[in-house]
DNA sequence: ATGCCTTGTCGCACAAGA
């Protein structure tokens, strides 16, 4: 089974784009991040024509997740839980069967928290404790789990392609690193490096001051593994050439195959 | 040091992103 992530940066602004690398790609399930659509907005059948069953967790004009998977979702539960007055839509899950068993997929996109002297950088700190505290309740039901998204974290100096301009950025900053390295010390594994300890492999280049043609890029999508997960792990890859297509996203897909 | 670009909201520019 193919899973991928993608932040979309705007499904509407997106759908040639997405149609075209669904259609090329035909993963399995692919996570988006976003939408920046409400739920009744989504355009659903342009999915659905696709074969994808569609399940979104929207929020007007900003964030907002959704998950597409060519076979049927269980179980979808939107929301992170641990706070119930967070309005931001930034996490869904769904259960999928697959020939040889289920696989649990969280779909997430982790807060920015720039600036960091803003109410913004703690809301993201704030935001890890909680995404920290259910995937250890989903690593104690023993599946194979996918953490899949924009985690808007790069975990080390060698992902950014430029990491000098990135010192005092949420992204980059110790605390926010120290609190992903919490996620794989709780046994979560982050499923690119598994495979791949090639350095110069990104995920995102700027719209601005010519990132791509720089390729000044840095690597914050992830697929987070869980042990059952992990040990069903085929293949990763990144789908770089995205990033060069009509009308990009500033993201590329990350896909896995696990053997589920 | 800041903007560089892109998206969405309705706006007659702005917030937010990373």
């Amino acid at each position: 089974m193919q899973i991928a992530t993608w932040n979309i940066n705007g499904v509407k602004a997106r759908i040639d784009a997405a149609s075209a690398w669904l259609k090329e790609a035909r993963p399995d399930v692919a996570c988006l991040q976003e939408i920046k659509s409400v739920d009744e907005a989504f355009p659903r059948s342009v999915f659905e024509d696709l074969g994808y069953n569609v399940a979104t967790h929207g929020q007007k004009g900003f964030n907002g997740v959704a998950i597409l998977s060519l076979r049927p979702m269980e179980d979808i539960r939107p929301r992170l839980p641990g706070d119930d007055a967070d309005e931001q839509a930034r996490y869904l899950e769904a259960v999928i069967t697959g020939d040889r068993g289920i696989v649990r997929v969280g779909c997430l996109y982790l807060p920015n928290g720039n600036p960091v002297d803003s109410e913004k950088y703690p809301y993201k700190l704030a935001w890890m404790d909680r995404l920290i505290a259910h995937a250890k309740d989903r690593l104690a039901l023993e599946e194979p789990f996918v953490l899949a998204g924009d985690y808007n974290i790069i975990p080390q100096a060698r992902d950014a392609a430029r990491p000098e301009d990135w010192v005092n950025d949420a992204l980059f900053l110790q605390t926010s690193r120290d609190k992903f390295r919490e996620l794989a010390a709780i046994g979560l594994t982050d499923s690119l490096r598994a495979l791949d300890d090639s350095d110069g492999v990104y995920t995102f280049w700027d719209y601005q001051a010519g990132a791509w043609q720089k390729n000044n890029g840095i690597r914050i999508d992830h697929l987070m593994l869980s042990p059952q997960a992990t040990d069903r792990l085929m293949s990763v890859r990144v789908d770089k050439h995205v990033r060069g297509g009509e009308k990009p996203s500033d993201h590329v897909p990350v896909v896995i195959e696990l053997d589920v």
